[in-house]
DNA sequence: TCTGGGGTCCTAGGACCC
DNA sequence: TCTGGGGTCCTAGGACCC
C-alpha cells in the first residue's frame, strides 16, 4: 500500500457533546453519560474527568462525587447519538471524496489532494460546529495508526489547537518519544505489559524495535502497528463498509436470575430483538449462540458461565425460529441440581448473509412460516410501541425494562419530545 | 517395541476497539 | 444492593480426511 494523507476526525466526549447540543446549560459543568441500565459511566466531560470519574466506573461508586460536585448525569440515549453521528458524517462528505465511518464518533477521511491540509481540517471543524453543534478534532498522517496518534495528541494538548498533521517525519521524530506505547491504537493492556517487560515504553521505542520481536510479542497485529508507526500503511482505508459477520444482543439483568423461566424469558426477549435487528438489516443468520453467566464481580457467589451454539437450518431471521433455538440452548444447558444467580445473558448470531443470498436447503422445513407474519409483527410493534406483541415465552409478568432513569428527550427523532416553545 | 504427515475446517478464547 | 454493549481479528488446538 502506498501512503497518502489520511485524516481522522473524532468528536470530543461524544455522548456528552451530543447532550450539550440541546442543552447549553450543560456547558462548563461536569456531565457524565451512563451505560445501559445506568450501570457505569461511559462518557465524561472534561470537568468530570478532572473530578476523577474514570471510564467505565460503576455509578454506585460515584454517588458521593455526583452529589458533592453536582455532576449532571444522563442515561444513554442512543437514538439521539446515532442521529447526531449521522449528521456529522454528512458534513464530512463535503470535505473529502472518500469517508470511512469507523465508529459512532470517528471517521477516517482521504485527505490526499488538499494543498493546505491544516486549513482544510480547520474548515471542517468549523463546519461541524456550525451545522451540528459539536466539537471535533483532527489528526492527519500517512497511516491510520499515525493519524490516530496525531488525533490523540491534538486531544490532549491544547497547543495544537485541535489539529495535528503527522505527514512530516521530522515532527513525528520529535513527538513519538513523548507518546506512551499504551496510547497507541491497537496496543491494549496485555500487550503494554509485555512491551514494558522488554523495555519498550514509547511509540518511538515500538516503531524502532525489531519486526521479529514485535511479532513474538503481539503476533501480526503488533507487527502491523510497528510498520504503521514507521509510515508504512498496513491497515486499508475502507470507504465501503464490509459485510458484517456477527450480531449480538446482550444485557445485564437488574435482578439476579435464579430459575429456568426467568432465564428463558430474558433470552426470548434478546432473541426477539436479535431477529428484529436481522430483518432491519435484511439479513439471515446461520448460527445462534445463547449464553447466561453469573456476575464475575460478586466473588462470594458460585460462578457459572454457560454458552450453547446451535445451527439455524434453514438460515433464518424469523422471531419464532430464533426464540425456539434460544430455548433449546437453555434447555440443554440448564443445571437442575444447583441454583445459581445469573446476572447477564445474551444472543449472538453468526454466519450472517443477505436474505437474497440465503442458500437453498435440501429439504424445506415442515412448518413453513410466512415472512408476511414478521412484517406484520414489526409493523404492530412500530405502531403501538416496542413489545406490544411478544412471543409467549418472554412472559407476561412485569417485563424487565431497562433502567434509564436520567434519559434526555429524543430531540431529533421523536417529535413529541421537542420542548414546546411558549409564546410570550 | 514400533505407531505418518500434511492439509482443511471449526471452535473457543484472548485481545483489542469504541 | 448496584459494575455496558456490540463489534473485529487472530491463534491454538481438536477433529477429520487422505
Amino acid at each position: 500500500m502506498k501512503p497518502y494523507p489520511i485524516a481522522i476526525s473524532d468528536s470530543a466526549n461524544f455522548y456528552v457533546s451530543a447532550e450539550r447540543c440541546f442543552d447549553p446549560k450543560l456547558e462548563n459543568v461536569p456531565v457524565i453519560v451512563l451505560s445501559n441500565n445506568d450501570g457505569c459511566a461511559v462518557a465524561r466531560s472534561n470537568e468530570a474527568k478532572i473530578l476523577g470519574v474514570k471510564m467505565g466506573q460503576p455509578v454506585h461508586e460515584l454517588k458521593d462525587k455526583i452529589r458533592e460536585h453536582g455532576i449532571r448525569v444522563f442515561s444513554s440515549n442512543y437514538a439521539l447519538y446515532g442521529d447526531i453521528s449521522r449528521r456529522v458524517a454528512e458534513v464530512y462528505d463535503a470535505f473529502s471524496p472518500s469517508v470511512e465511518i469507523y465508529s459512532i464518533d470517528e471517521c477516517f477521511l482521504d485527505f490526499s489532494g488538499f494543498k493546505d491540509r491544516e486549513a482544510h481540517a480547520h474548515a471542517l471543524i468549523k463546519a461541524v460546529k456550525l451545522r451540528v453543534g459539536i466539537p471535533v478534532r483532527v489528526g492527519i498522517g500517512p497511516t491510520k495508526t499515525l493519524a490516530k496518534c496525531a488525533n490523540d495528541l491534538a486531544k490532549k494538548n491544547p497547543i495544537f489547537n485541535s489539529v495535528l498533521d503527522f505527514m512530516e517525519p521530522g515532527l513525528r521524530d520529535w513527538l513519538l518519544p513523548r507518546v506512551s506505547v499504551s496510547d497507541i491504537w491497537g496496543v491494549g493492556r496485555a500487550t503494554t505489559k509485555k512491551l514494558h517487560n522488554v523495555g519498550v515504553y514509547t511509540a518511538c521505542d515500538l516503531r524502532d524495535m525489531s519486526l521479529k520481536q514485535a511479532r513474538a510479542i503481539g503476533t501480526v497485529v503488533l507487527e502491523r502497528t510497528k510498520a504503521e508507526l514507521m509510515g508504512e500503511p498496513c491497515i486499508a482505508f475502507e470507504d465501503v463498509p464490509p459485510q458484517r459477520k456477527g450480531m449480538a444482543v446482550t444485557r445485564s439483568s437488574g435482578k439476579p436470575m435464579k430459575d429456568y423461566e426467568t432465564v428463558v424469558e430474558a433470552l426470548t426477549s434478546h432473541a426477539t430483538r436479535a431477529a428484529e435487528k436481522l430483518r432491519q438489516h435484511g439479513l439471515v443468520a446461520g448460527t445462534l449462540t445463547a449464553f447466561y453467566n453469573t456476575s464475575p464481580y460478586r466473588k462470594n457467589i458460585q460462578q457459572r458461565r454457560t454458552s450453547r451454539t446451535t445451527r439455524l437450518m434453514p438460515m433464518s431471521n424469523d422471531t419464532f425460529d430464533l426464540v425456539a433455538a434460544a430455548v433449546r440452548c437453555v434447555k440443554s444447558s440448564w443445571n437442575e441440581i444447583h441454583t445459581y444467580e445469573y446476572a447477564r445473558s445474551g444472543i449472538i448470531l453468526d454466519d450472517l448473509v443477505p436474505v437474497a443470498d440465503r442458500p437453498a436447503t435440501l429439504f424445506d422445513p415442515i412448518e413453513k412460516r410466512s415472512p408476511e407474519l414478521m412484517v406484520a409483527l414489526d409493523a404492530v410493534n412500530k405502531r403501538f410501541g416496542k413489545k406490544s406483541l411478544v412471543v409467549a415465552s418472554e412472559g407476561f409478568k412485569r417485563r424487565a425494562s431497562m433502567q434509564t432513569q436520567f434519559q434526555s428527550p429524543k430531540y431529533t427523532t421523536r417529535i413529541s419530545d421537542l420542548p414546546i416553545v411558549s409564546k410570550t
